[in-house]
DNA sequence: ACCTGAACACCGTTCAAGT
DNA sequence: ACCTGAACACCGTTCAAGT
């Protein structure tokens, strides 16, 4: 593994355990055995390193989406199945997950990152062609229909975790509410 | 005007004029006039300051929600003009917004933050239930409509200012898209 | 090319002291 | 009760120096 790839990961780790606050550049240099400005040789700065960080995520993402496209499910399904995706990632990394979908100063100040989320939100696009052509959503312009699910999704991801969504006790969970969305939005 | 008073007014300058990294307690007690500790005598840290100035945003927020509630609009119209408020303080004041909307870790651990938030969208819930009431909306649970609604808008707002939704140009600007949801909910 | 240790400026927070 | 100045621990970043 070359020093790089170990100073995402420690980040990445950090990420988890403690949120962004841990991710402190002497913590990520000697998670990875190396000293605390060892990062400036790999990242412009701290953020810079966080933004590759998110990048990972977004192209994992991604590839999981790819594979969910190709997978025997109806259309409806795969959009569903490929939401759910970000919902569960949402709960087990949730400090990554705001990092990928709920840091846009980040995402504004570097371009590599603003590519992979372009790209990881072509695949959710594709998508939702796929549930058009299969006449599963209603015929509204594929970006408008795309954007509105996965900000839907996010945002109800936020006020989950904020406390406003009570979810579980046969109240909806975010999956349940996500597939009333999108039967709200079927022909 | 109370110091304490003067402390918030300061901290929402900031915010505004240079992000939340600019929220520092001795910027803060140098635009209130005070010295950089004496924000300790009016809140436990810097979070909980950043905390009531969320609240005190959300209190607004909600009365402005009410105001509309009583206007002429037809309901529907009502509910479009209390998500374009929401709209336009995301773009004026983008730095509160994101403490509003977009901190859960602010949120869990202030109780006081939370119950303006609950507020906040109890006033978007009446709305929708209005909307029900006269038919423009579909009859789904109004909590998970109006969670919906909140939370598509919320997402778009991140994805445009992430630069993911190019506006402009022809293309739908973020009131257009919220308004194609609403008629995609109506029955 | 990659890494290290020292150093700088900055920040949140605490504390003893003042009125 | 409210405020201040000094002090502490911590952090991002820079730099001179090492291999």
């Amino acid at each position: 593994m070359t020093t790089r790839a170990n100073l995402i990961q420690a980040a990445s780790t950090l990420l988890d355990q403690g949120g962004e606050g841990a991710v402190t550049l002497r913590a990520v240099g000697q998670a990875a055995g190396v000293s605390h400005n060892a990062p400036y040789r790999h990242f412009r700065n701290r953020d810079a390193l966080l933004a590759d960080v998110a990048s990972a995520d977004l192209e994992t993402l991604g590839r999981r989406f790819a594979d969910i496209r190709g997978s025997e499910e109806a259309p409806a399904n795969r959009l569903l199945n490929a939401l759910g995706v970000l919902i569960a990632f949402s709960r087990t990394h949730p400090a990554r997950y705001r990092l990928v979908f709920g840091a846009p100063t980040l995402a504004r100040d570097h371009p590599d990152l603003q590519v992979s989320s372009a790209a990881c939100l072509a695949e959710i696009i594709t998508l939702v062609d796929d549930c058009k052509a299969a006449k599963a959503l209603a015929d509204a312009p594929t970006k408008s229909l795309a954007a509105l699910l996965l900000a839907a999704l996010h945002g109800l991801v936020l006020l989950e975790a904020q406390g406003q969504l009570q979810t579980g006790k046969g109240l909806p969970t975010l999956e349940e509410t996500m597939a009333l969305m999108v039967d709200l939005f079927s022909p």
